[in-house]
DNA sequence: TCCCTTACCGTACGCTGTATTTCGTGGATA
DNA sequence: TATCCACGAAATACAGCGTACGGTAAGGGA
């Protein structure tokens, strides 16, 4: 099988979602497909560009959930496969937002939810449609990144709480302590472990509806 | 004036807002002290703590937007000032979600937020609340980042359409001409140029209303 | 006066992305 | 068959990174 952009990519997502963003580098790239560092430079102007790669190689996953007949269930499904990718490649997390997405996929996500969009009751024009996509797009990006740090820190100090207490414990707790953060303290001490999936589809649910009630500003 | 932690972040802010974060190093933060790279350590553990010192002294000016009487009010205030930080600092808005937020700004901008969020009528419980909290966190990260990024790509390609043409153009227009991507196509040639502030505002009003008169799931 | 502690700094290591040079090999020509 | 060329791949080189470590200079106590 010769060398290719896309197994390039293929390997690339195969060694950032083990060794996070940080622990990938061309070399290892290289090492990996058994090629010097310098091959990569034959298919891939930059670093960069081939972090675009990896990234429209999981829109590409992303694209495939999209279109359904009803505008409300396109732009969920998604949103969940955004969400759904990013739990399944965390570096993806790190990435979204920062670059503009001009990959071949990404736009062809881009493009179902505008689509969709565009058909709910409430978008009536182009300026419409640029605010409802702005926001949904703002909130997934928010909202994944939120969950991914998230995850990632309540695995590096431990899931459970004397475990958690141990790590961040001694700063976070005496913090806690001084009183001067009440709220926060009654969010940590008595919050609950809210089903992940279930928040984010409840908000995006109510953002749809703010955006298709909405009347002309 | 000895060296201190505050001292040092201020430099490191100074040379990220002109370079930004991938232009920011040890070594070049201590070359602008007039000191060795190794003189750093002494203050700060890693080179990540530092970017959690940038990132604390910046919620320190956000925390001064805080606390109007009116929850709705502190909470458009914070999320303003939010903004207009990661405006004034872009590399912040690089920062912005991706790690957890414990320095003692950081957790006074998260109480007046929550402490403002709990006095809404639609919040009830607990539970509501870490959800409110999710919900205009998760959209202000995502917004943010997203402005900053488009306003990056504006500023490298040139902000006007002939430079924007010659520098994307050659890509993007192909792709859109291809006739796969008639929405975004639409989008990007017939799109205005909204006001960004005041969509931030009218879309953070929208989720606000969305969590105040929301029956309870 | 001598020693010890403490604070500080320069050097060094292994890594990064990438520009440039060198090398090995297959094919074409004399 | 012998020779040369061209071209693709690999090795080397460079500047910069975060940071571990060893040495040194200064100041206080015996």
């Amino acid at each position: 099988m010769p060398l290719s952009r896309a197994k390039i990519a293929a390997t690339a997502i195969r060694l950032a979602d083990v060794h996070g963003l940080d622990g990938l580098s061309v070399r290892k790239i290289a090492k990996e497909l058994g090629i010097g560092p310098m091959r990569l430079y034959d298919y891939v102007v930059n670093r960069s560009e081939l972090l675009d790669l990896m990234v429209d190689a999981v829109y590409a996953r992303i694209a495939e959930a999209g279109q359904r007949s009803e505008w409300r269930a396109t732009v969920l499904a998604i949103a969940h496969a955004t969400r759904d990718a990013a739990l399944d490649h965390e570096w993806f997390a790190d990435l979204l937002g920062g670059r503009p997405h001009l990959g071949p996929h990404a736009l062809a996500v881009g493009e179902s939810t505008a689509a969709a969009l565009s058909q709910a009751p409430g978008v009536r024009g182009i300026d419409d449609l640029q605010r409802a996509l702005g926001a949904i797009n703002a909130f997934v990006i928010g909202a994944v990144r939120r969950e991914v740090t998230e995850r990632r820190t309540a695995r590096s100090t431990g899931t459970d709480l004397t475990a958690w207490q141990a790590t961040l414990g001694p700063y976070l707790t005496r913090m806690l302590e001084t009183g001067r953060y009440p709220t926060v303290a009654r969010l940590v001490v008595d919050g609950a472990h809210l089903d992940a999936e279930e928040t984010f589809d409840h908000t995006l649910t109510t953002i749809l509806d703010g955006i298709t009630s909405q009347p002309r500003t």
